[in-house]
DNA sequence: ATGTAC
């Protein structure tokens, strides 16, 4: 495996075969894996052989192991030259994301209330694995509803306002849902879980506005200096992992029939234009609506608890996610191609001006929001003109440890003291569940988010500092 | 990520 510097942040795996195109690694020096101990990197490689792939298999500065591809990793297909979509491209959490909300408080304001808000918020947010969920959904047409409409769903419902739908990816829902592609044991796990945060990196965040570096579009955003925030990341729980191992399983069958050949048994993929491809799409699509349900309920419970303990309200600032795979127009060699685009670990970042940004955003880019590992920073970044890997950047810090190795290196030591020294009030999550998730089992995000700045795919606008989180 | 197992 040898990389190439192309240019600073910018690194080249050459193609060779049977790599159909090659790879392309946003990262500094500092944050490029190991290639010795660290195999994500045969992993863009190995996506690179992907029939129909164009451009280049890439890498973001988060880049991590994962299930067939890596975490952080971007690659889209040409739907008319046989491109195939993969459920390993996308991940087993479908459409996991994150929402972000704005008080109209000031961090001074709100700290007289905060036990009282962070004991609300805990009491009132479903979390943790199997176990409540905001919504008890009986019969399956709520919960076609939910798969068919996702936050317009939701919204429709009660749990939101209109206002959220036009801060929201697709306003809420995409449209090519299929509930009947996803399977009974799928359905039966979603529906004791709609409105639930699920556990591991998963969160529900109070944070304020530590830092801002552009003024005019933090204000279009909606975000000042000292101003308190909500953070939620979680996705599509049990249904979305359930819907990924069912396809994961049909695809492996049916390359044979397509005579498709990959690396990796993990590569599972079919062709867009078949009946294995369309079906996963469009039950990925059930999973995405799903997920974006999910954090409209997870916001309504906020917005409960805020409204009753500060008396304030809780506006939608954007709501994005960064496991998915979207048919999108792009320009490829001078010509405008429909692709299959995966982004898994990745965010979608629209440019200023692109026709699916809200009106208002329309002048500064979709913004992009990108949680820390708990307890350190997480940014609000903008999407920028004629960014690279299909308008996409980061997704987070990245792991640099295993959940094993990361309960190990906690060994004897207290995660809840370690948090509550750095000022972040903790609630739920098991003595475990913390040690997995310390700051020193992923890479700092800052540095992640100056990489992402300085290769040109989206640039900074705010820094947000957790004050207190809920977790699993 | 995940009823941390089909």
């Amino acid at each position: 495996m040898e990389l190439v510097e192309e240019s600073p942040y910018r690194f080249r795996i050459d193609r060779r075969d049977p790599m159909r195109v090659p790879g392309v690694v946003f990262a500094s020096e500092a944050l490029l894996p190991d290639v010795g101990a660290d195999r994500s990197l045969e992993q863009v490689a190995a996506v690179a052989t992907l029939p129909g792939i164009v451009d280049a298999s890439f890498a973001m500065p988060d880049v991590h192991l994962g299930y067939g591809f890596p975490i952080g990793g971007v690659a889209a297909t040409d739907v008319a030259a046989g491109g195939v979509v993969s459920p390993g491209g996308v991940g087993f959490d479908i459409s996991c994301g994150v929402r972000l909300l704005a008080a109209d408080l000031d961090l001074a304001g709100l700290r007289p209330r905060l036990e009282a808000v962070m004991d609300g918020l805990g009491g009132a947010t479903p979390r943790g694995a199997g176990r409540g969920a905001v919504w008890h959904v009986t019969g399956r047409s709520d919960l076609d509803g939910v798969l068919r409409e996702g936050s317009r769903y939701a919204v429709q419902r009660g749990f939101g306002v209109g206002r959220d739908l036009e801060r929201c990816e697709d306003h809420g829902a995409l449209d090519d849902a299929d509930p009947g592609a996803v399977s009974p044991r799928a359905v039966e796990r979603g529906a004791t879980q709609v409105g639930s945060l699920g556990s591991g990196n998963h969160f529900l965040e109070v944070q304020s506005v530590a830092e801002v570096y552009d003024h005019d579009v933090a204000t279009t955003f909606g975000l000042w200096p000292g101003q308190v925030c909500v953070m939620i990341h979680c996705g599509s729980r049990g249904l979305g992992h359930q819907i990924c191992t069912d396809y994961v399983r049909r695809m492996e069958k049916a390359m044979r029939r397509y005579d498709i050949q990959v690396p990796d048994r993990q590569l599972a993929c079919a062709p867009v234009e078949s009946p294995e491809g369309h079906d996963y799409l469009g039950a990925m699509a059930a999973a995405a609506n799903y997920a974006r349900a999910n954090r409209q309920l997870l916001t309504h419970v906020a917005r409960v608890v805020f409204r009753r303990v500060t008396g304030g309200n809780l506006d939608l600032v954007y709501d994005v996610s960064h496991n998915q795979a979207k048919i999108e127009t792009h320009g490829v060699d001078g010509e405008r191609r429909t692709l299959c685009v995966h982004r898994k670990g990745a965010t979608r970042a629209l440019p200023p001006g692109h026709p699916d940004l809200p009106a208002d955003l329309c002048d500064v880019g979709q913004p992009v929001l990108i949680p820390g590992s708990m307890g350190t920073a997480s940014y609000v970044l903008a999407g920028v003109p004629g960014a690279p890997a299909f308008a996409s950047t980061c997704h987070g810090a990245g792991r640099v440890q295993s959940r094993k190795q990361a309960v190990r290196a906690e060994r004897g030591q207290d995660p809840h003291r370690q948090l509550a020294a750095r000022d972040v009030a903790v609630r739920g999550a098991s003595r475990r569940g913390l040690a997995e998730e310390m700051p020193a089992a992923y890479k700092d995000i800052s540095a992640v988010v100056e990489a992402t700045e300085g290769a040109g795919l989206c640039r900074k606008v705010a820094r947000l500092m957790p004050i207190g989180v809920v977790k699993g």
